[in-house]
DNA sequence: CGAGGAGTTGACGTTGGTCAATAAATGTGG
DNA sequence: CCACATTTATTGACCAACGTCAACTCCTCG
């Protein structure tokens, strides 16, 4: 196994405020591992043996019911930190995780958790402010959900694409990873007949751009209003 | 101001595992405050100036929209933490937390947070407990709300706040503070119209006794299976 | 070149929201 | 303590948003 180098996390937010020898030996206790397209990262329930960082690709996280209805949760991006159960003192994963691409992630044992938060404070001051956001974020999503229409909740999701994953081109923002309509409607709680409505009609109306497996966003701007809930 | 005993606090899930005089400490930066029924212990956007410990009472908490629409994220029963922004590295509160009743809530200065933290290593844990079990809470809610029907999700609800706010008797398990059609509609995302039917539907099958900002669940078991979507 | 996955589109029905009117319970001021 | 205002709840009529069902097309990959 070869040795990582420290330049793939330094400057990540996680990290702000570690020396390279903290990096260093953080490194030291991780593994690096590949995970093949639509192969699982960890999976919902499974013992949560170690946390990751994705190094490279997208993650999507969902949730599956009882009866086997999935849900979206949110995507992860390269630099984020991911299935850090052990931080909040569970020990099952809440959700799967599954590379949406090609990925490369860290992943560190579990146990570990704990002896990095004590040995280097800021880095588990980072994460709580990293769950905070993502505690946030998804009170925000309940909030969307109860009080939107489906319009609205899809216009605010390809927004949140665009800017957490979104690619400048010519035809505006492309959301750069493979996205199919049923996943957009897992996302939302619709289906994927009704994105593949709204789409089509956005398309007419030159909101956004899209095709199999991909949307660009190409007027953020006239989507944010629709999104927002005032007719245009 | 008087002098405040450590039983007020003793006991309670979060300060499992500090001793007597750990609690003593924490006691002596506190202050206690009385919230009159509809007042709010805090804001939402508000400064953070200080995280909050619910002695006696019930206090919901909410988030409204930039257009007025308000969606109850969760009621607080007493010995539960609120307002620990701190904890999450924030300095606004994401929602406001209203007094359902009159209640007593002890108050920390939010700069103690990391103090504590870091004086009362369990203390911190124990809080990220918490917070990992609103987070898994939270997510579960999302997922309710994409894949469930208004029926059983407000079920659901019902359930949910009878096991954690009920009081046996003789009618079945009381919810027992004053909780509205409209209230229970902010909860599930729905109308209190809905709510109404519903609730008028579920006392003919006798699942249910309502009044007047009150509810029982009668027969919880029978409820739950209309929450699963088994219908009966 | 064939099969399976992704997307589109029309027809239709249901859930649950909107509007409106009324009733019942509670609080308030004289 | 009563009259009146306000809040909460009920219920009916209507209809729109969106899910369901079904048929068909178009890619893409093997």
């Amino acid at each position: 196994m070869s040795r990582l180098d420290r330049s793939l996390i330094a400057g990540l937010p996680v990290f702000e405020g570690l020396s390279a020898d903290d990096l260093d030996r953080m490194l030291a206790a991780a593994r690096s591992v590949r995970v093949a397209k639509e192969e699982a990262v960890f999976e919902q329930d499974a013992a949560a043996e170690a946390f990751f960082l994705l190094l490279d690709g997208r993650v999507r996280v969902v949730k599956t019911t009882p009866d086997g209805q999935q849900v979206i949760v949110r995507y992860i991006v390269p630099g984020e930190l991911m299935g850090i159960a052990q931080a909040l003192g569970r020990d099952t994963y809440p959700a799967s995780a599954i590379a949406v691409v090609d990925c490369v992630v860290l992943a560190w044992p579990g146990r570990l958790w704990a002896e990095f938060a004590a040995a280097y404070p800021t880095f588990g001051t980072n994460t709580y402010k990293i769950v905070g956001t993502r505690l946030a974020d998804v009170q925000t999503q309940v909030v969307e959900m109860a009080t939107e229409q489906v319009e609205q909740r899809v216009a605010h999701a390809l927004l949140r694409l665009a800017r957490q994953s979104g690619r400048k081109t010519a035809d505006g923002i492309l959301i750069d990873f493979p996205i199919s309509r049923q996943d957009i409607a897992e996302m939302t709680g619709t289906t994927l007949h009704t994105v593949s409505r709204l789409l089509t009609a956005w398309e007419e109306k030159g909101l956004v751009k899209s095709g199999r497996q991909q949307v660009s966003v190409v007027e953020p701007h006239r989507l944010l209003l629709l999104a927002e809930g005032r007719r245009d």
